[in-house]
DNA sequence: CCCCTTGTCTACCATATGGTAGAGAGTGTT
DNA sequence: AACACTCTCTACCATATGGTAGACAAGGGG
């Protein structure tokens, strides 16, 4: 497959971009990665911002694809909904590690690009938090302000999933089974959070 | 103050690499902004990197210690003193954005500083862990592996307080009101996440 | 007065970076 | 055969970067 570079270098910049952080990947480091030269790069991408932008909205519309998912195939309950959510995030943030490393750079982009991203997740924020205000009302969440736990409950899975040597620092290791009680740590931790008391 | 030198150009380096990250502030930017020459950032710091060991190391001491203070000021309820040692990174947070973004940058550095840093902040780690456990046993928190439950707070508070863009993405604005709500909605989160069942 | 140390600077340098210009190969169209 | 189009490449270029060499000023002993 010949048209198949333009996938091989938004992929490459994902990874790079992702792991180490936009500025700090050149356009040679994904040229080699992907064994092409610079200047195909630039064929397909004019400038690395166009680069960038590109790899970014690949990355949020495939987090927001699986996310939606994940919704649409739970039952009502809230913290089994919650719960489906954080799976999802979790089973994309392990088959690509740098995908919510990559949501983390929006901050560190010139604003306009990070408001362009943000109005792409604008209408999955608006959703979840609507949501989670409903279920609030209806007394099957803890009571708060629903914008803020929204936040938190990202903060924290982007947070855990972001950040291997914070694991590292309390003797965690990247294998399967220590993988597997994360999660279980993170749901229940979550579900503790968000219960009804 | 001639001898204020070095520790103006800490103060700037702390604060850009922060936000920016290490690989995206030059030396030029700093010494801009400290209103010096580059050669005199290198005559204090003989390479970049030995500036960045440098920034690190303060920003460590800097939280430790008032994580220190603040786990001596209270009592011996354990949600109570987690309570504390949140408002006490959330002060230094507040009082110096960068501070937290720095920590997050460690995974981004080579190896070796990565795992002095970690060393730097075993002992802090450590008997957090060992505090956590014990108060699980006592019944005085909710059962969980303790060394996840520090990660997990750790995640949660970190990634709040680096990311204004996930904050902005929920309407939240940088006022004195909505850091307030920000700091209770944070505390009553991780009191409902750590409370015993 | 001379010399040594301290701190800051100007002048460079090699390398890396994002980007331009344009050649060449392969493929399909007329 | 001639042409155009798509894709990749080599050859450059201007700028920025981390870093070196060394001048210059100020002060403090001896």
């Amino acid at each position: 497959m010949k048209s198949s570079t333009r996938e091989r270098i938004l992929d490459a910049a994902t990874d790079l971009f992702g792991v180490r952080g936009v500025e700090a990947v050149s356009l040679d480091v994904i040229a080699t990665e992907v064994g092409v030269a610079k200047q195909t790069l630039l064929y397909w991408f004019p400038s690395k911002d166009d680069l960038v932008q590109a790899v970014l909205v690949a990355a949020v519309a495939e987090l927001s694809l699986g996310v939606e998912a994940a919704i649409r195939a739970t039952t009502d309950d809230p913290l089994d909904r919650i719960d489906a959510v954080v799976r999802a995030v979790f089973r994309q943030a392990v088959r690509r590690p740098a995908l919510l490393g990559l949501v983390r750079e929006i901050s560190r982009l010139p604003a306009a690009s990070g408001d362009r991203l943000q109005e792409a997740f604008e209408p999955l924020v608006g959703r979840a938090v609507g949501y989670l205000r409903r279920e609030m009302r209806a007394g099957r969440l803890r009571r708060a302000d629903p914008r803020m736990i929204a936040a938190l409950c990202y903060a924290t899975v982007t947070g855990i999933a972001t950040e291997p040597e914070a694991l590292r620092a309390v003797g965690w290791q990247p294998t399967m089974a220590d993988l597997r009680s994360l999660r279980t740590e993170l749901l229940a931790f979550l579900r503790a959070a968000l219960q009804p008391t």
